[in-house]
DNA sequence: CCTTGACTTCGAGCGCGCTCTAATTCCTAT
DNA sequence: ATAGGAATTAGAGCGCGCTCGAAGTCAAGG
């Protein structure tokens, strides 16, 4: 069996996919039928073929996932990605993103002063 | 009804500490049920009285809580507070949670650079 | 031909962190 | 005395995001 090298019909295996996401193959099905990634090309055999698109888009949604973007918020995100011609509106979505990723910033920023003020209390403790 | 005033036995009821903390008061019973809260003083009536101290604790674990803390791993923590008398290994945690914190932080800002060039993409797009 | 193994679908199951319900008791006010 | 509201408990339920299992298909190698 060979891997990502050439083959009939072109395109990553959903195990290489895997591979190269991070995600698992479970994960990269479940997003496909939670409405993340439209339809992937599939071989003669039935079998799934990761385009280089395919991918790029699959980055996409991992980085929203990592900044906590629901996957009922990611889908309609897709879908207009998908419907074509709404850039102002994606625009739109990914500006409110922009903004709940600042503010997780900001978040995590005074919880690390909480953190670190807490460490500095221990060690003048300890060996102050 | 009195609210934060004055009460024969002293601290705050669990809707006042809920109310303070932001929490639910059926998050804070969780808390307590899992392990992440002390016993907390009772009235004579067996209702909780919140005191200044748990209120402090109440707080840390919100900030715990809020940087992705597991509630098992606030648990340990919390374990080791109420031993008494091993800093060094509260100290060890924390720090570790420091670490975790900044390399959240890192990423998020990774994310956002993100974000920020495909909205940079759809604004040149638009109106470019 | 037969095995092996990567793939398919559908649906169930799981872990986490709450969140809520039910039944009961207690306190305060009228 | 009684009604109403706030507390108590144990335990069930839920939403999210996977994660896994079962049963079947397909292609290649021995």
């Amino acid at each position: 069996m060979e891997s990502e090298t050439a083959r009939l019909e072109s395109g990553l295996t959903i195990a290489d996919a895997a591979r190269a996401s991070g995600l698992s193959v479970h994960t990269l099905r479940y997003y496909e039928r939670a409405g993340l990634i439209g339809d992937v090309d599939r071989a003669s055999s039935g079998h799934r073929r990761y385009s280089e698109a395919d991918m790029a888009w699959v980055e996409t949604i991992r980085c929203l996932r990592a900044t906590g973007m629901p996957i009922a918020h990611i889908r309609r995100y897709a879908e207009l990605v998908r419907t074509g011609g709404n850039e102002r509106e994606r625009l739109a979505l990914l500006k409110e993103h922009r903004e709940a990723v600042r503010a997780q910033l900001a978040e995590a920023q005074g919880h690390l002063a909480f953190v670190e003020r807490k460490i500095a209390t221990y060690e003048e403790l300890i060996d102050g």
